[in-house]
DNA sequence: ACCCTCGTTGAGAACGATCTCACTACGCGG
DNA sequence: CCGCGTAGTGAGATCGTTCTCAACGAGGGT
């Protein structure tokens, strides 16, 4: 009724005992369902409390209690597919067990993911799943962990931060896709992929080591790389398509490697978007898939099937990648002690149409 | 370091206190920028947060304040594009203000939706911003108005609630679409919707006076219903083309649709999930786009252009929906109190390849 | 020299729910 | 008839912050 200036007067507990005639301290027996309350007592209690509209305050019961119930989820766009399937693994567990999820955007910069990491922590969020923008400058997430809150990584990070860490197979991933196009006769393939983590050629494949401490497109770089190795391919920089991660680069650095003397016979792409700009280069280009070149993309949107010919595809469980972070998250919420780990989940190589052997000149 | 059972220990703002050697008072005001504290003190207090890492913890604050800085946020799924986008569009704004966002996906279930809209009502959000899954069964949407807390829906509902509604203008689009069909030439224009909010054809038309009282569907249809009449054309219950919400069951309301006896020379779909039904029906069926039938989309998502031909689609502001949404929702929170209104955001006709005159037979 | 003002400070009361503790009846065995 | 256990209850402290209020000292004006 007496709504000034957005403020909002709900209903306190106070109210409730008054209303039925009791103390504080029985109507939170009553309504909370612990201790010995008389049926009279909580009969009346009940039905002032409905007669009221009623509602516990969370950020009372929170203070109380030091917990939330809330998780704070960091990701670079919700916009972006693939995170957007991952946040809703993520709601789901959560809100099953009882926790809210609140959503930051970072868009990949540093900035932003350190800002929204303070404020959700002001918000004394429970825990916190992120998908870090860069897997070296990461003293804030070691921050997060120094204060004693929990923190899951999704899709990339480093081990380094001491924390559970659940990511797709990106490299063996690739390196099947890559051991699929070498079966098939190809010998020129090349991969599209963000440019921002790109190693240079030399430093691929010695780098195998730290296959958990990189980025998702790094590993899918060194995933190739050591397909191309193990088929006795020369991995040479040049068939390393690097472009800044947006669909009309990527497909301005695609039309640049299509016209290269010796054209690719294959090309890997490591996301959706890169699959965007390089078909639409393709396209351009006016190739035909596969006959003049063949397609192997990450993920697995829904349109893949409608192209014609429908893409050969590495699907990636992007809904279970997030249920994932959120189960384990929620395991040391409550207390689970267990040494970090990195989880590792499989993707499924889906063979439709976009592959076939090269095309003989 | 003691960290047990998942709890985390905050520094507080007597431990700030205490390690500057001032009063809980003093440190509040030095941190809190207000009042008057000398140099000397606030230097002090600023040192020891920092040594602290202090944080000040928003539950105690809210509490004290009433207002939690929070704003809940009830779609039907994050995983549709259309909701991502609008969003990302929310948090921006909301981020920009102060606001962090709570996220929860109802699926279009009534049960859901309520259960949602209960919890973030615990979480003492300063407002509300609902996709609800019905525009009939409204009473917990009323309940939250008699809260006195603000609501804004977003892209569906009833102006019954009584709160702010931003939609896309759907009837003028559909409309619109249907015209620019007919200009080719054609007779038969079919369209492809969900069945829920189905009104049947004799209805259809009659209904246009509760414009904004409708579900987003419903308005395509009544839109194609007044550009059907407006061309002189019989608005036939045959051409309206019902189906469950799902990909499949739209393929197989398609496919049934092309089989009828006198095939529809053109079809509208209502969003994303209709449109790549319709198409798998129209490939599947062996028929060519635009020769044999026209197809006009609502929704320009990112793969559009990369069919042959690529689509004639009517893009809708989906962004500028949330962020409008949440710009009204935050002028609510913030007092103001002029009479709900309805924002309609208006539409743009892409006109791409996937339109033709009809065949002639 | 006295009063008043102003900057600075701390004590204490909220906010709403939870939880411990103590107190009242009551029933029952000894 | 007394003592003890127990169901039921309420008073009060607590969580961390904000904010009001009173107090204190120093300095300036008369």
């Amino acid at each position: 009724m007496a709504r000034r200036t957005g403020q909002v007067e709900h209903a306190t507990l106070i109210d409730v005992a008054l209303e039925a005639g009791v103390s504080r301290a029985t109507a939170a027996r009553a309504l909370g369902g612990y201790g010995s309350v008389s049926p009279d007592a909580r009969d009346r209690v009940m039905a002032a409390a409905s007669r009221l509209r009623y509602r516990a305050n969370m950020l009372a019961r929170s203070m109380k209690s030091g917990r939330s119930q809330t998780i704070g989820v960091i990701i670079a766009d919700i916009e972006l597919a693939f995170f957007a399937q991952a946040v809703r693994g993520i709601t789901d567990v959560a809100q099953a067990a009882g926790f809210e999820v609140i959503l930051s955007n970072s868009d990949e910069d540093e900035t932003k993911e350190r800002a929204a990491l303070g404020v959700l922590i002001d918000q004394r969020v429970d825990g916190l799943i992120v998908a870090p923008a860069s897997v070296s400058h990461i003293e804030h997430l070691v921050d997060v962990v120094n204060r004693g809150l929990p923190l899951v990584l999704l899709d990339r990070g480093s081990t380094s931060v001491g924390v559970d860490l659940v990511v797709i197979d990106s490299h063996g991933a690739a390196e099947r896709a890559v051991h699929h196009l070498v079966e098939l006769g190809h010998h020129r393939i090349a991969i599209l992929m963000e440019s921002d983590a790109a190693l240079d050629a030399r430093s691929a494949t010695a780098s195998e080591a730290a296959l958990a401490d990189a980025m998702t497109s790094t590993l899918r770089q060194t995933g190739w790389a050591a397909g191309m190795t193990a088929a006795g391919l020369p991995v040479v920089d040049e068939l390393i398509l690097r472009t800044p991660y947006d669909r009309d680069s990527a497909r301005r650095v695609t039309a640049r490697g299509l016209a290269m003397a010796e054209r690719p016979t294959a090309l890997l792409t490591t996301d959706e978007t890169m699959t965007l700009g390089a078909l639409e280069a393709i396209l351009d280009a006016g190739l035909r898939v596969p006959e003049d070149i063949s397609l192997v993309a990450f993920d697995d949107p829904s349109w893949t099937t409608l192209l014609r010919p429908p893409l050969t595809v590495i699907a990636q469980p992007v809904n279970e990648l997030g249920a994932a972070a959120a189960r384990r998250l929620l395991a040391r919420i409550a207390g689970d002690e267990r040494p970090a780990e990195v989880i590792v989940l499989e993707t499924t190589f889906i063979m439709r149409g976009s592959t076939a052997p090269p095309p003989s000149y």
